[in-house]
RNA sequence: GCCAGUGUAGCUCAGGGGUAGAGCAGGGGACUCAUAAGCCCUUGGUCGCAGGUUCAACUCCUGCCACUGGCACCA
């Protein structure tokens, strides 16, 4: 079997409920592990849960629950969101589960016996009451802290570190030699500098298990856990080590080095979908682990921004948030997908305004395209009994334009702009009806032969839209192919090539696709 | 403090040494297939400020201002 398109979110950490960033990174992972369906590859989407930390040991707690129990209860709704959301996942990982705890000690008994590994004692201002330590920048202007942190000691603690000095010329070199790896280049940029200007400190892997027993107990030393790194960073090759893929299985003598049946071939992962405040350890702390470990880099970081809500950061002591479910269940999950990829491109932050929504929604959605659909299947039904006569090529090129438009911007990972070369097809159909007036021709009785002709364009236009569309709308992509009379999966992005509907074919039943909401029904 | 970046029409942004562009919003018109949608036409800008280079600067250079991001640090 073929290697996999390989691609991935950030796991969230599971201490909260869903919100638009979320959703948001979720959906461009979809989009182009979607797109890569369409241009016949196998495609694997994997997103997931962090679920260890201090942080959830300390609200389990507080809610008198094993961390266990508390992660348990908390994924229920994590695991619903790619169901709100119609993703296309192939799993879904909890740092939780038995077959990503067994990679992680592999990894760490691995490293450690290569001697990638030291133990060393760190000295430094530790809050008992937030069970942490503080840094300079929590000191107050008086040299004192805060007294949220309660009684500050100075406290020695040894923990187990990774060596990264090694690792950074190395590093520096394929950054610059894979313009790709780090993206959109601003923040290639970013992590450039950070790894010239300065000398990497070596990074601490592990947390005594008396301050923090909620993690991977650490084989060599049951008396510490680990932190972090080797833990969420590590599900990006569990997985497709619990899939028996080959590279990593070898690499980290697990079992199904053999090549098992149903073994599938994921690693390297082909993009990395993360929020831009974890691009340093994605871009340097993750590529350092896996060459220590001998395996091959990933082939893009893609870093997205945030989303602010008018104007200001969603806080949710103030309310001022975005919940994705009610905006899904109020206006459609395709509606919800639509407005995100379309309003930024990939790495800017974003303002979520409820006005700016409703714009794309009628403007785009409504008017746009579901107008289009709908005024031209209508005219087949009602001129011609939803058959379609005769083909004819008016509007081939520009569906040809658009669609190999479509397919470089989501190879290049720019859906944003793929869904403005699709529109411009929507506009060029709505302006071609006014062109050919079918309604006039249809009045004519010597004219048939033309009206034939528009009609077919029209319709063929919406099928090859709905081919189009489907990665980012695949609820709508669908729906269109039914008004169409069509039983089958837009999916296959060799369908948008022209003619596809038969002379003769019999349209389906048609309905609006995306009702305005700005007009009550009278 | 250091290093980037941004500042263009009411809004979101594109552009790039030689009559300022798009989408949305606003205004007008002709049509009627359609979700009163669509189509055509159109009003908006001394392109952050001040200098400089040039025959010519919104574009290049310098300084300043504002904002954003990253890094470092201090009280």
């Amino acid at each position: 079997m073929a290697k996999s398109f390989f691609i991935t979110t950030a796991i969230d950490y599971s201490n909260g409920q869903p919100h638009l960033g979320h959703a948001y990174e979720k959906i461009i992972a979809d989009v182009l592990a979607r797109s890569r369906v369409c241009f016949g590859e196998q495609a694997f989407f994997l997103t997931g849960l962090d679920e260890h930390g201090q942080k959830v040991q300390q609200a389990a707690l507080a809610e008198g629950k094993t961390p266990q129990a508390f992660c348990d209860h908390l994924a229920i709704g994590w695991r619903s969101l790619p169901k709100t959301l119609n993703l296309r996942i192939d799993d879904f990982v909890r740092t939780t589960e038995l077959r990503h705890k067994q990679v992680v000690q592999a990894i760490l008994v691995k490293l450690e016996r290569e001697g990638h590994f030291y133990k060393a004692e760190h000295s430094g201002f530790y809050s008992t009451r937030q069970e942490t330590f503080l840094t300079e920048k929590d000191r107050l202007p008086n040299g004192g802290f805060d007294p949220f942190y309660g009684e500050v000691v100075e406290l020695k603690e040894e923990n187990y570190y990774f060596k990264l000095a090694p690792h950074q010329d190395w590093l520096i070199s394929h950054i610059e030699q894979n313009p790709e790896f780090v993206s959109p280049e601003n923040r290639r940029n970013e992590v450039l500098g950070f790894l010239k200007n300065q000398k990497l400190e070596d990074l601490c892997i592990t947390r005594p298990a008396s301050r923090l027993s909620w993690g991977i107990p650490i084989p060599f030393a049951p008396e510490y856990v680990t932190y972090v790194w080797f833990d969420a960073l590590v599900n990006y090759i569990s997985v497709p080590a619990s899939h028996g893929d080959p590279i990593v299985c070898q690499a980290l003598d697990l079992p199904g080095s053999s090549g098992e049946a149903g073994a599938r071939e994921l690693w390297p992962a082909d993009i990395h979908v993360i929020g831009k405040d974890i691009l340093q350890f994605h871009a340097v702390y993750w590529p350092i682990m896996l060459r220590a470990m001998g395996l091959p880099l990933p082939s893009r970081i893609l870093a997205h921004g945030w989303w602010q809500k008018d104007g200001q950061r969603m806080s949710k002591s103030t309310g001022n948030t975005v919940d994705p479910q009610a905006v899904v269940t109020e206006w459609g999950v395709d509606a919800f997908r639509y407005y995100v990829v379309r309003e930024l491109a990939i790495g800017a932050d974003g303002n979520w305004t409820d006005a700016g929504f409703s714009g794309r929604y009628h403007s785009e959605l409504a008017n746009g395209l579901g107008n289009l659909v709908n005024r031209s299947l209508s005219m087949v039904h009602r001129y011609r009994g939803g058959v379609l006569p005769a083909r004819s090529n008016d509007l081939e090129a520009e569906a040809a334009i658009a669609s190999g438009e479509t397919e470089s911007h989501l190879r290049a990972c720019n859906p944003q702009a793929a869904l403005q070369s699709i529109w411009a097809l929507i506009a060029r159909a709505n302006q071609y009806v006014d062109q050919t007036a079918p309604f006039k021709l249809a009045k004519d009785p010597h004219r048939s032969a033309r009206l034939d002709e528009v009609l077919y364009a029209l319709a063929e236009t919406t099928r090859v839209l709905a081919v189009l569309l489907w990665p980012f709308l695949p609820g709508t992509a669908e729906k269109i192919y039914a008004q169409l009379g069509l039983g089958n999966s837009p999916n296959r992005f060799t369908d948008s090539s022209w003619g596809g509907i038969r002379p003769g074919h019999q349209l389906g039943p048609v309905a609006p696709l995306f009702p305005r909401k700005d007009h009550p029904k009278a």
